[in-house]
DNA sequence: AAGCCGGGGCG
DNA sequence: CGCCCAGGCTT
C-alpha cells in the first residue's frame, strides 16, 4: 500500500476515534496485570461476553499474587461458561511464573510478555502498547477485516503469507499514525468492532470509504478471505446422574480432549445416536458403578445439544436412583462423591451447567 | 501447515 | 444454519 494512502487511513481513523471510541472498563488501565487479564479473557470472545468475567476476576483475584495462590479449581470455576478453558489453565501457570519466579514483577518488554503461557503475538502487542506504550501493532480479527477491505487485499488471513502481509501492513500503519501506539491499536479495533463490522458495515457513512478499495470495487462482502473451512464432528454422550440419597458421582475430565479440568457426571460415549437403555446399562460406567441396583427416574429428552468449534455434542442425561450406599472409596476409581447441593462449587461445561439449571427443581426435591 | 480448543450473537 | 468474535497451542 502506498504511503500516501496509509497516511489517509491513519489520519481518518484517528479522527473517527476521537469521537467514537468505546468506553470500556479496562481502557486507560495502567496495571499490566489487569491489562493482561482483560486481553486473555477477550481472546476469541466478544467484549460484552467477557466483561462480567473481567469484573469477577478483578474482584476475586485483585493481584497477580492472588491469582497465583488460588487453587486451580477456583480459577476454573470463575472461568466456567466462558469457553476455551486452556486460557484459564495458562493464566494460572503464567500468574505463578510472574509471582514466584519474577518476584511479582510483570515483564515490560514485548519478548518478555510473549514468554507468558497463553500470550501470542496479538496479546503481547496489546499488553506492550497499552501498558508500556511500546510500538507493536495488534493484529486481531478486526484488524484483518479493516485492512483487507481498505487495502483490497484478498490474501487469505489464515495462511502463513497472509498473516505476514497483514502484520507488516499493520505495523507500517502504527508507525505513521498520529496517535500513540496504544491509542492507535485501540482505534483500529474499535473501528473494526463497531463500524467496519463483519456484516452490514456502515460503508455509506464511513470516513475511509473514499480510499477504501473494497468499497470502491463493491467487494466489501467478499473480504477478508479465509481459505480453511472447519468441519464439525458429531459425538453422542450419555451422562449417568447416579443419585445415592443426597449424593451424586462426578469426576474431573483429564486427557487430551475437550473440557480439560472441568467436572462432569460419569460418561458413556456412544458411536452413534441410537443407544438403547439395555446397551447403556450393560456398559461402563453404569455396569461398574450401579450394576442392577439402579432404577431410572427419568431420561431427559430430547437430547441436549452443544456446538463446539469442531464438534457437535449431543447429550442424554440418565437420572437414576440407586439402592444402597455409594461405592466404597476403593471402588470409586476416578469418581468422587458430591452432595447435590454442593454441585455449584464445581466448574462444569455449559451443557451440564444448563442441565443443572433446568433441573434445579428435581435436584432440590429428591 | 493443519488441527484443535467453547460459547454466544447475529443475519 | 453458517459465520465471527481484542487467538494460541499442539502435532
Amino acid at each position: 500500500m502506498k504511503q500516501e494512502k496509509l497516511h489517509f487511513f491513519t489520519e481518518r481513523l484517528a479522527a473517527w476515534f476521537a469521537g467514537n471510541h468505546r468506553p470500556l472498563p479496562w481502557k486507560g488501565e495502567q496495571d499490566p496485570y489487569r491489562i493482561w487479564l482483560s486481553e486473555i479473557i477477550l481472546q476469541q470472545t466478544r467484549v460484552e461476553q467477557g466483561m462480567p468475567y473481567f469484573e469477577r476476576f478483578c474482584r476475586e483475584f485483585p493481584t497477580v499474587a492472588d491469582l497465583a495462590a488460588a487453587p486451580e479449581d477456583a480459577i476454573m470455576k470463575a472461568w466456567e461458561g466462558l469457553g476455551y478453558y486452556s486460557r484459564a489453565r495458562n493464566l494460572h501457570a503464567a500468574a505463578k511464573y510472574v509471582a514466584y519466579e519474577r518476584g511479582g514483577v510483570f515483564p515490560a518488554t514485548y519478548e518478555g510478555i510473549r514468554q507468558l503461557k497463553g500470550v501470542g503475538p496479538y496479546t503481547a502487542a496489546a499488553i506492550a502498547s497499552f501498558a508500556y506504550g511500546l510500538p507493536y501493532a495488534v493484529v486481531d480479527g478486526n484488524v484483518y477485516r479493516v485492512l483487507s477491505r481498505f487495502g483490497g487485499i484478498a490474501e487469505p488471513i489464515d495462511s502463513a503469507g497472509g498473516k505476514k502481509t497483514f502484520a507488516q501492513l499493520a505495523q507500517r500503519a502504527l508507525e505513521v499514525a498520529p496517535l500513540p501506539p496504544g491509542s492507535y491499536n485501540q482505534a483500529i479495533m474499535d473501528f473494526g468492532a463497531t463500524h467496519c463490522k463483519p456484516k452490514a458495515p456502515f460503508c455509506t457513512d464511513c470516513p475511509l470509504s473514499r480510499e477504501c478499495s473494497a468499497f470502491q470495487k463493491g467487494k466489501v462482502g467478499l473480504l477478508p478471505v479465509k481459505e480453511k473451512k472447519i468441519k464439525r464432528k458429531k459425538r453422542f454422550f450419555h451422562y449417568l446422574v447416579a443419585n445415592y440419597g443426597a449424593e451424586v458421582l462426578i469426576h474431573k475430565r483429564t486427557g487430551r480432549d475437550i473440557w480439560q479440568n472441568l467436572y462432569e457426571f460419569p460418561l458413556l460415549e456412544w458411536p452413534e445416536a441410537a443407544a438403547s437403555e439395555e446397551q447403556i446399562r450393560r456398559s461402563a460406567p453404569w455396569a461398574t458403578l450401579i450394576g442392577d441396583r439402579g432404577a431410572v427416574v427419568r431420561q431427559v429428552s430430547p437430547p441436549q445439544q452443544q456446538a463446539l468449534t469442531h464438534q457437535q455434542i449431543q447429550a442424554v442425561f440418565w437420572e437414576v436412583e440407586v439402592e444402597g450406599p455409594p461405592p466404597a472409596a476403593s471402588e470409586l476409581g476416578p469418581f468422587i462423591r458430591a452432595e447435590r447441593k454442593n454441585l455449584s462449587k464445581f466448574a462444569f461445561p455449559k451443557i451440564i451447567d444448563c442441565y443443572l439449571g433446568d433441573n434445579s427443581l428435581y435436584l432440590k426435591l429428591v
